[in-house]
DNA sequence: CCGTTCTGTGGTATCGCTACCAACCTATAG
DNA sequence: CTATAGGTTGGTAGCGATACCACAGAACGG
């Protein structure tokens, strides 16, 4: 004997299935291991008597198959590896919550991991989701550091990245145009009547979306041939009170502001607060839009303009694509415009 | 040649690694594998000299290791599983968030998985995540099935429950008691004059956390020497326009009502808003409480009164007796009542 | 000057599963 | 009754790493 049991030790040893192995269930079930790993993976591949017998000795020991062991063997994974700037933001949320039910029902499972707007972080991240042998990534942003982008180019794996839309794509993109979508709705303000337009923006710094969105606002300003005053910009980390914070500062600069477009819907909410707070009208003294559309934009009093990015549709498209590229699709680039939509509500 | 390349195919093959085994590392370095498996898990443990022929091939070569080899030889991994209710609910996102910061300056990875409240898929989910063998597990939520609950006993990896303080643990717990928690909103509600306190809770179906909630409120009421009226008690989905009906449900039918306690904060958001906007005094018609305290509930007008529970303090606690546990530390059942506070605001 | 400890390195044997090929058995046709 | 095809089953050889043991040379004491 021994002749199993040997020297090492089995420190993981009865991880959830009892420690049995697949040799196990072949010995007890009467048959190759070979037919257990059919019965398992492509039970249509095996006899009904010996799906049975395997069957029957998998309850009887509660056997779970060794899925690290498999992916070694099989050199297929079933693991998708997600990168977004933060895990706590809604926005990413309902992302990943589309993600995560099309890779279920597709027995994917995500590896996710949140690189705080820092780039660097997300190349140590990403090179970390490579060594775990990730069958597909999604990054959510598309300005990588240089490094990164040579480890993606010399992956096969597919790889979407989502939440802009870039001029040179490594691979898939699903996303929006955070220019035109900036520049949508400043434009859309204008022609409301809106002249003396604010514009609040998420950091700039290692954030192509936030200067995309900026870009936008320049650009329809332009278009409305309103004057571009760079004292009616302001940049703001996330938050509340940033937002409330942001708006008075325009306001008490710049009396004669009668609309401000927030680039981050928590900042829209929080100035509008700010609002209620000092009794401002909006849009009476100042109307206010926001980027995205949280579902608590639909519920203040008065309810907020916003644009709505369609973030569920991002997650599933960017998971569908995954799966039929996992499926053997041939690996062209698709570049997907989920496009946005302008949200007029009481707030301008 | 062809001594490599032999018959199977390489469907995965480059991944991000070259497709370069440590083998081949060990070959252009001109030293053997172990050395440089060595040099790469503790390079303290290998000369300076071996140590930069190593790292000039790895670098060389973009080498990348494989983790699922690495696992499957040594049967550890560096995957903790995590199963919540919901991952778009920016409650489990403040956990998660703290849970993935903890792993991650732990060497970890996570895989997560929502179980949308329904305790089969988590079964399944965990079954998943035991198969992928992951190193430690966390589950928010604490009333399971019972296969899961066997399946778990018979595991050897640390398992963490948050989200209620069970009665019967399978193994860690870090979290409060939603039971005082609600009894104390409840009592501080009376305490504070309140005499017909509505209840709105969430879902009680297969969520023991919803459960003990209520039965906090009604103990709070006994101790308060009020009358427990079933017609204050309403469930009611979470959401902003479900907070709000169920409260203009609640005022109607007992026009009497001076208080609402909600055991959701969207519940709660969205009753403040629609009391906004039928000119409500909150407090003076109705004061309204919340439980969780979502940033959002200091910046409304009025502050909303609330449950402050340490969601990053669970997960980060939850990560470091995990860590602890893979490190060494013996398997004692631990239990850590992170406890709650009252946040007295504007709405009471 | 030799034996002993210590440190660093290499070889071998798996980890638990799957791909591939060969062998078998039952059908069906000639 | 034999030949060919089709569908199942089993054996073997890895996947790419690590654990363990053995061993070579340096460092040390008597």
């Amino acid at each position: 004997m021994a002749g199993k049991a040997n020297g090492r030790k089995a420190r993981n040893g009865r991880n959830g299935g009892g420690g049995t192995t697949m040799n196990d269930i072949a010995r007890h079930a009467g048959v190759s291991p070979m037919t257990v790993s059919r019965a398992l993976s492509d039970p249509s591949s095996v006899s009904e008597k010996m799906r049975r017998k395997v069957d029957a000795a998998v309850r009887q020991f509660g056997y779970l198959p060794n899925r690290i062991a498999g992916s070694l063997s099989s050199k297929r994974s079933n693991v998708v590896g997600l990168v977004v700037p933060s895990i706590r933001n809604s926005l990413y949320a309902a992302m990943i919550h589309a993600i995560s039910d099309v890779a279920r029902a597709n027995g994917l499972h995500l590896m996710i991991a949140n690189s705080g707007h820092r780039l660097e972080d997300e190349e140590a991240l990403v090179s970390a989701l490579l060594a775990q042998r990730v069958c597909g990534l999604v990054l959510h942003n598309t300005a990588h550091s240089k490094r990164l982008r040579e480890l993606l180019a010399r992956t096969d794996i597919p790889v979407i990245e989502t939440g802009n839309l870039p001029a040179k794509p490594i691979d898939m993109v699903v996303s929006y145009s955070n220019f035109d979508a900036a520049r949508a709705m400043t434009g859309h303000l204008g022609r409301l009547g809106y002249r003396r337009i604010g514009f609040v923006t998420l950091p700039l710094r290692d954030n192509d979306r936030s200067r995309e969105r900026r870009r936008g606002y320049f650009a329809a300003l332009k278009e409305l041939g309103l004057p571009a005053d760079p004292g009616l910009v302001l940049e703001a980390p996330g938050g509340f009170a940033e937002g409330a914070d942001a708006l008075v500062r325009l306001v008490q600069t710049h009396p004669d502001i009668d609309a401000c477009f927030f680039a981050g819907d928590v900042l829209a909410v929080g100035a509008l607060f700010e609002c209620q707070r000092r009794g401002w009208a909006v849009p009476g003294r100042v109307a206010i839009a926001s980027f995205d559309d949280l579902d608590l934009l639909r519920h203040t009093v008065p309810t907020v303009t916003t644009l709505r990015i369609p973030r569920q549709d991002i997650g599933r498209r960017s998971a569908e694509l995954l799966v039929n590229r996992l499926r053997g699709a041939s690996p062209q680039k698709v570049r997907i415009d989920v496009g946005f939509e302008i949200v007029q509500r009481e707030s301008t």
